[in-house]
DNA sequence: CTGCCTGCAAACTCTTTGCACGAAT
DNA sequence: ATTCGTGCAAAGAGTTTGCAGGCAG
């Protein structure tokens, strides 16, 4: 039954795009088609997406959609709680959509096949707060992120993560 | 009496000089003035500096070094271990000296002032190995950085970390 | 001598911004 | 009717790179 499908698929985005509107008009923003449509772009996502992968998506949406208003709604995305930025020190900023449970998440970054593995590290909530108190320091935010090698790409010169 | 101080100075730096020396040498690498002028000139360095607080200090030591060869000569100044490298995400590079002793820093990083704590968190290590197991790969490295503000500045407006 | 190293300037990548037009409230 | 938001293109910051000449080994 595709038409069910479809519904479910609908209405799974239904609460973000409601929540990213409640934001706006909270905010005293204006509900603009480009900002639904880089909204509902960020949806057909890999885990991990760039700007560039996202202003691509919104244009098969919306082909009015530039780079420059991509570039002005990532910091609102990221505010409202729909999307949470993720920079591993490459050049180019990752964003990944926002699990309402999961605060916490330091990132494991295979160099071999660029993929980024998320594991949930609550402890550094702890390790925030104590190391900024004893320096007279309110902590914000903190991450801890791994590199690493494959095995596998060592052995064999291919990646099993590769697929993605 | 001045001519003792000035060699405790010179003798002080002679051992990464060495260091540097033989890490060029064993690489098959050239052993140029402009390489030595910019090591010289990162012990004239604060804390942690950029590269192109690097170029201003190896331009007073040697007026002809150029950007490019900072640039240049800076992944072989961390690859020898003689400087580390420190990202936190603000679009330029940080680099500051190595300490033998300490393999595993954390950062904190003050958004009022900018100023970078370094905190010694040797359990980075185990996690970095533990997370990196489970995924089957090989840790190569970690960092753990904490954004916070100053309590200080929040009250009075002034950072009591600004003196640098 | 050979070829790595250098300075210069242009190129590059990702992101931000000034401007005049267009659309949301 | 007001503003705020937008697309476009240029600017911006930090870093890298192609090239012709220079110096270390």
């Amino acid at each position: 039954m595709p038409g069910a499908r479809q519904n479910i698929a609908a209405v799974s985005n239904e609460a973000p795009r409601q929540q990213f509107k409640s934001f706006l008009e909270r905010k005293g923003l204006r509900v603009t088609s480009q900002r639904l449509a880089i909204l509902d772009a960020s949806f057909g996502q890999h885990e991990h997406f760039t700007a560039e992968q996202l202003l691509a998506q919104a244009r098969r949406i919306d082909d009015s959609v530039s780079r420059a208003t991509v570039y002005r709604t990532l910091p609102i995305m990221t505010e409202s709680g729909i999307l949470r930025e993720v920079d591993i020190g490459t050049g180019e900023k990752f964003y990944r959509r926002a699990a309402n449970n999961q605060s916490q998440m330091a990132q494991v970054v295979c160099l071999d096949c660029d993929r980024i593995f998320e594991i949930s590290a609550p402890f550094m909530d702890w390790y925030g707060s104590t190391v900024s108190a004893k320096l007279g320091l309110t902590p914000v935010s903190q991450r801890l992120q791994v590199s690493a090698h494959c095995n596998a790409f060592r052995d064999t010169g291919a990646c099993r993560h590769r697929a993605r």
